[in-house]
DNA sequence: CGGGAATAGTTGATATATCCACCATGTTGC
DNA sequence: GCAACATGGTGGATATATCAACTATTCCCG
């Protein structure tokens, strides 16, 4: 068992503050930790194994979501939950590296496609299935059908009381 | 209703790999935007409500719950899971800043311990009953208490089948 | 039409994270 | 002892994230 009490908690930090209960603190720690650490492993075996970092693969993957694999920048902020800056920075070093295309935009001129080249694609084509390996192993392959449910409940509960954007 | 089809996902990214199933997919979608926007949201109020970064914050409250808010630099790094060099930069910035100070361990002298300045209490004294209500409102607040339940024991199993270290 | 507000995207400064090489010290085994 | 290795921590280079301007265009409304 990970021994939870060694997670830095936020009960009794400081006197008179109404603190979280032991069964709140528990879930809190225990949820920030996980993905902490899940999020850690991931982005060092995609990086390792495919050379990509975990936000060149999720672009990639918006990207290839659609016909044509091309996008508004701002499309791509929204769908992500980005800033639309660091939108423009990321795709910026990717098209650098010849993974994805910046196209002006006929209909609105002040706008941008993204597109994944071929390249880009090869290389998430190459990742994908060792990163998909990772997320069954270390996530989905430890939690029953019913754990996946409540937990996408829940998720998808908080979700809503956040603003859409991300804060862009 | 958060719209889940709008967030990038890990199915059909390419042919010829199995990816996961629906229900897999929707846990994982939503955990992952979950985070994303809650963390964001979570580091935007800290920063602007009490001048923190997440980081910061976790320092303080992991030294604040030792005895004489005093943390060896490995321990620091164990308890948050971060590699060694990010702890000793962050711990750096924090110095410079006045939050900790850092003290030279006598028993073993490669070491060093960091320890929480009265500024840095006061800071995180000030930050913290915001934070939580934060953490309250958007997280815990949405939640019933068996969905919390359901939660820390998924996320520890995770954990559990993760090595301890955080890759550093 | 004209002017203000909103939108799309860029840029640069700064903060943070990661990687890797490095130094000093401690530990082990012979 | 001392050689080989492990551990604790530092520092620089690079990658990434955030924030606050800033430009260019489009939208809206009179």
């Amino acid at each position: 068992m990970v021994d939870i009490s060694t997670i830095p908690g936020t009960m009794k930090v400081v006197e008179d503050v109404r603190w979280l209960d032991e069964r709140e603190e528990r879930a809190w720690r225990a949820l920030q930790f996980m993905h902490l650490r899940l999020d850690g492993q991931l982005a060092r075996q995609l990086t390792s194994d495919a050379g990509l970092s975990y936000p060149d693969y999720l672009v990639l993957v918006a990207l290839t979501d659609r016909p044509e694999a091309r996008m508004r920048l701002f499309e791509l902020a929204k769908t992500l939950g980005w800033e639309k800056s660091r939108v423009s920075h990321q795709v910026s070093r990717m098209a650098e590296r010849g993974l994805v295309n910046k196209e002006k935009c006929g209909a609105d001129r002040r706008g941008a496609h993204v597109v994944a080249t071929g390249l880009g694609r090869r290389e998430l084509a190459a990742a994908a299935p060792g990163h998909l390996q990772a997320v069954r192993r270390h996530f989905i392959g430890r939690l029953t059908p019913e754990q996946l449910d409540v937990i996408a409940a829940a998720a998808e509960a908080v979700l809503d009381g956040l603003d859409g954007t991300g804060g862009g």
